[in-house]
DNA sequence: GGTAGCGTGTCACCCAGTGCCAAGTTTCGC
DNA sequence: GCGAAACTTGGCACTGGGTGACACGCTACC
């Protein structure tokens, strides 16, 4: 835990406490409506310091998501080589619904300053394309030789369907007020997914 | 084409003359470096003006993608109720991959602005949702009585891969410099999606 | 031809985001 | 322990996007 260093003890409580006031006033004044001052002021500290924490507004909301992402490239890149990609992309997208639902009273909360706020939909979005990215790059990395370019294709199409899905099985789970399994919400997605495309779930 | 009187032909000029200046000074300086005062001056027009045509920066850019929205839902509307979602689904698509194919060069220009302009790809994603959004609309509006909301969940998803798919062979055939026909790229693409989850094309 | 209504420019403002420099803290070598 | 180096912070000033208010001028319509 510790980083050897109060240094860095301190800085890790700042930057906890000013996504806590920033998630705090967000969902009580909504996200628009909450100024950066505001959020640098819950916590005793200058708007100047907020932006050297976070690059931006909607930063301090989405987080950083770098973790994720390598966590899904190392989560790819552990399974056999041998496995279909479809197989490992859909262990990966419960994997990450797993992760996500852990902090259910988070991610609600999240979930409900999303829905009424466009700019963060947008960022969310954007989330999910770089992941849909980070996810192709592990599977062609995994794979042996140069994939033909229409693999890559069909990977890329495949991902993004699969991320589609998780997007949509986490707005669903939210709108049944997060009671349900998420991990298994999103199972549920898959295989809706990929019945509708003809082939029987299994 | 006109709609009767100078005012609004004198509008329609000026909201020409700032989207053609506007993209004009984007290839050129790139998106984030071209101000707002910029684009104004180039049509001799105040920046306040500016705003009163366009709400952002970015939507002269991605224009007014309502017409967009009203002619997908409208062209799934015309379409025989008894028809497949997927296959109205399919022809929709395609239908607007025609559309902007027809603007090659307008089109090929836009993504290379997107292409270095993160914010950009965000909005952009932003409309493919929305335009998610209106196909599942009209897809339900179009079913006989009220569809089970997991018929709802799996147009969405469905809906979701597909223009996910169009988005992916938009990509595909600027990257190609644009000489292929965007129409039968983005059948490719849907027709590698259907066989990647298990169903062979056709 | 005159007036009601609309489009436009000007001005003043708020807020996000950034570069710069001075002052305060922590760390580390001695 | 002490002092210098390294780092963090705050304050300031500035750019740029976006908005509200008001006054002026042109269009439309009677």
């Amino acid at each position: 835990m510790s980083d050897t260093g109060l240094r860095e003890r301190k800085k890790a409580k700042t930057r906890l406490a000013l996504e806590d006031a920033a998630l705090e006033l967000f969902a009580t004044k909504g996200f628009d409506a909450t100024t950066v001052d505001e959020i640098a002021a819950a916590c005793d500290v200058s708007r100047r310091t907020f932006f050297r924490y976070y690059a931006s507004k909607e930063e301090v909301f989405s987080g950083e998501h770098e973790d994720e992402e390598t966590a899904v490239f190392e989560f790819i890149s552990a399974r056999p080589a041998s496995e279909p990609a479809l197989t490992s992309l859909r262990a990966a997208v419960v994997a990450m619904a797993d992760d996500l639902g852990a902090d259910r009273e988070r991610l609600l909360a999240k979930m409900r300053i999303i829905q009424q706020t466009p700019s963060l939909e947008s960022t969310a979005l954007q989330h999910s394309s770089e992941m849909v990215d980070r996810i192709v790059e592990a599977l062609v990395a995994r794979s042996e030789g140069e994939p033909a370019p229409d693999d890559v294709f069909r990977m890329r199409l495949v991902t993004q369907a699969a991320i589609g899905a998780l997007r949509a099985a986490i707005e669903r789970w939210a709108a049944d007020g997060g009671t349900d399994d998420l991990g298994e919400v999103t199972t549920d997605a898959l295989d809706l997914l990929a019945a509708a495309f003809g082939r029987t779930p299994g």
